[in-house]
DNA sequence: TAGCGTGTTGAACAGTCGTTCAGCGGTCGG
DNA sequence: CCGACCGCTGAACGACTGTTCAACACGCTA
């Protein structure tokens, strides 16, 4: 097949695994070591650490975009913890979630991604019957999406300064386990016993409502 | 009053505003030129740099206790906006969210904290009637804690590297003000239409419900 | 006035960082 | 066979890091 990975791969591959282990500072020559090259042949490659990050963004943003199609729930934890089954994922899964922790233009990015995924899913569901229809689906699953992620990323700070990527599919699991089960509950039966509060709000803002994407108000189903 | 501020306060309160506001990476020099002593003097009070962030920890979690006796809301985030309005306290909300993001005992510590508030103001909703019991009410305040600063730390990447104290209090109120519709709307409308998905999973871990350390999907699915 | 102790400094050390660059060994065209 | 190119290295540079340490300035007591 590819008996010589060309080594510009090879130190993008190195890259990624090597950043997703010690996080986004790791240095250049950690990475130039792993990859079995000089640190300068980096440089040479890429221009500068910079350039090297952005590659490995813009190499986990295409993996992640293409890896995408198989998406369900609104947790976008669900997609990580897929992906990270297979090994091979499991670098770029943890470069995103370094990423998500150190921030850029990139996390942005990927949090919009996943909440577009996460609307497309929702109106799904909606037409299925399965999810209820919302006064901004928009705004309601970039908060889900957010929470998601954000609350996983929390997860990070439990594990060791190194991130075992072998043991990435056995964390996503065992978290996905603890968390199953408040977020059905959650999300079957609302946390407030009353409408009283969401009726107030939108009582106080129904003039001035900032965005007001489709005017549908649920049918009037009480618990 | 005390008109000489002792060295050692200058020192913990500069290295807490500047790790608030440059990350828990800023070098020690740094610190040192803010609260304008020397950088062997930091190191002659606290030991080592390691030293002063434990200092700074325990610093945050102190002043976190003490100001939370005027918590509300599952959103911890509520909290801290409370907090930031006081610009005094913004630079230990800033070191507090810096902390969260970088990991570390502390983290775990903060977050297990504001759960176990979360506990019991959801306990005195639930006898005033105003918040849903829960099958497993530790599991859902920690939950919905992790969500709620989760989804505050993921908004920090869309803010500069930089993190600019003095505008944190607005910060918080935009994005409070972004996200109290969905919340409500989640809060008070069962996201999902129906409590199959609910049920299916309450029977199929109702022989060891507390924690289910592996998942096992009652229906035959394909993949 | 002398001596001491505490608080503080600034130079210096050893290490790492990203980056630069002269030059190596090889392959290929002529 | 030769020169030119190309991938690549390893040493070196300057800037930065945390940390050490001799020495200084000061207020205190004797």
């Amino acid at each position: 097949m590819d008996h010589p990975p060309p080594s510009d791969e090879r130190i993008l591959s190195a890259a990624l695994r090597r950043f997703a282990v010690d996080g986004l500072s790791a240095s250049l020559r950690r990475v130039a070591e792993d990859a079995e090259v000089s640190a300068g042949l980096i440089i040479h490659h890429y221009g500068s650490r910079g350039a090297l990050l952005e590659a490995c963004d813009r190499r986990a943003l295409e993996v992640t975009r293409r890896e995408k199609s198989s998406l369900f729930a609104g947790g976008s934890a669900e997609l990580f913890a897929q992906l990270a089954q297979t090994t091979r994922y499991a670098p770029v899964v943890g470069y995103v979630l370094r990423r998500l922790q150190a921030g850029g233009p990139l996390a942005v990015e990927l949090v919009g991604d996943f909440a577009a995924d996460a609307v497309e899913y929702f109106a799904d569901g909606e037409r299925a019957g399965t999810i209820t229809p919302s006064r901004d689906p928009q705004a309601r699953a970039q908060v889900l999406t957010e929470m998601a992620l954000g609350a996983l990323l929390l997860q990070l700070p439990a594990q060791r300064d190194q991130l075992d990527l072998e043991e990435l599919p056995a964390w996503f699991e065992q978290y996905s386990a603890r968390i199953i089960g408040p977020i059905l509950e959650l999300y079957s039966i609302p946390l407030l016993a009353d409408r009283s509060m969401l009726d107030a709000y939108l009582a106080a803002t129904q003039g001035d409502d900032p965005a007001p994407q489709t005017i549908r108000p649920p049918a009037g189903e009480t618990s």
